[in-house]
DNA sequence: TTCCTTGCAAACGATTTGCATTGGA
DNA sequence: TCCAATGCAAATCGTTTGCAAGGAA
């Protein structure tokens, strides 16, 4: 059950091709990838750091999670509590939605068919039509109680 | 343009209402609840301590958000940069979802006609369905940018 | 009197930054 | 060589908390 089926090396090997030259792929940033590429859904830094710890010093961490995001090779997402989250951005992992337990703040990721994705879109575009905004996306989270959590 | 068109006086009524009775409805939690149904969206705490800053210190602003959200008179939202955001319950405000401007950070609420919110709802326990949540709410984002950041 | 609320200052936790050093192309 | 990346420690920022004082019921 763990991942997405992305296949590591392909997933690396994307991310290089995306890095613009003057941004290094070093052994630390492919450990962060490869973090971030095992998860389900949108991570913390401190998650990332426990499988990194070794390798990877906190504040380097962080650089490269700022570094990753700027070049769009990640997302940065909150949760309910504030604590950022990141995950790779959706022209890796495809567009997607978030699953979010009430109870423990787990959030998984979830792919929704073309249909339902066209309706999501028609009415996000109905929703920003009163505001006078440009839509440029949208989120939506879906919020419940995972299974482990129903008591 | 200002406010949803609450009336603050029933505003405050019906806060006063639901509040527990060890929970008294003070001269400075009352400046907070007037400050946040004056708003047009999710209101940050630093934006909140401008309206109050001669009659209520920040550490009493905090412990009233706290408070106020205990008792689900208001809620918490993170904002893009992960800062705390608040706004009226929706018992009070009624549901709605936000139009957030990728470019200033500004959140509006909106609130969309039953038909469509059917149809929101329909979608989040599609979306729901494959993970094994129970579901028990939405929140949908549009994402955009506002007419004045259009350049 | 009892409990809740206030105010101030100090503490916190997540994240960022300065700076000197190391490493790659 | 030159610029980017690292590591550590110190700094920042939003937010929370301890504690003593003030107030309402």
């Amino acid at each position: 059950m763990k991942g997405r089926g992305l296949l590591l090396a392909e997933v690396e090997e994307r991310v290089a091709e995306r890095l613009p030259s003057a941004v290094r792929f070093t052994p630390g940033r492919r450990l962060v990838v490869r973090a971030l590429a095992r998860g389900e859904g949108p991570v913390s830094a401190g998650e990332l750091y426990e499988e990194v710890r070794r390798q990877v010093p906190l504040s380097s961490l962080y650089r490269t999670l700022t570094v990753l995001a700027d070049v769009g090779v990640l997302e940065r997402h909150h949760d309910a509590d504030g604590l950022a989250r990141f995950e790779l951005g959706e022209w890796l992992l495809g567009h997607h939605h978030h699953l979010v337990c009430v109870e423990c703040g787990r959030v998984q990721d979830v792919e929704v068919d073309d249909g339902v994705e066209d309706r999501v879109a028609q009415i996000a575009s109905g929703i920003a039509a009163g505001g006078g905004y440009t839509v440029t996306g949208h989120r939506v989270d879906v919020e419940g109680v995972c299974e482990p959590c129903r008591v």
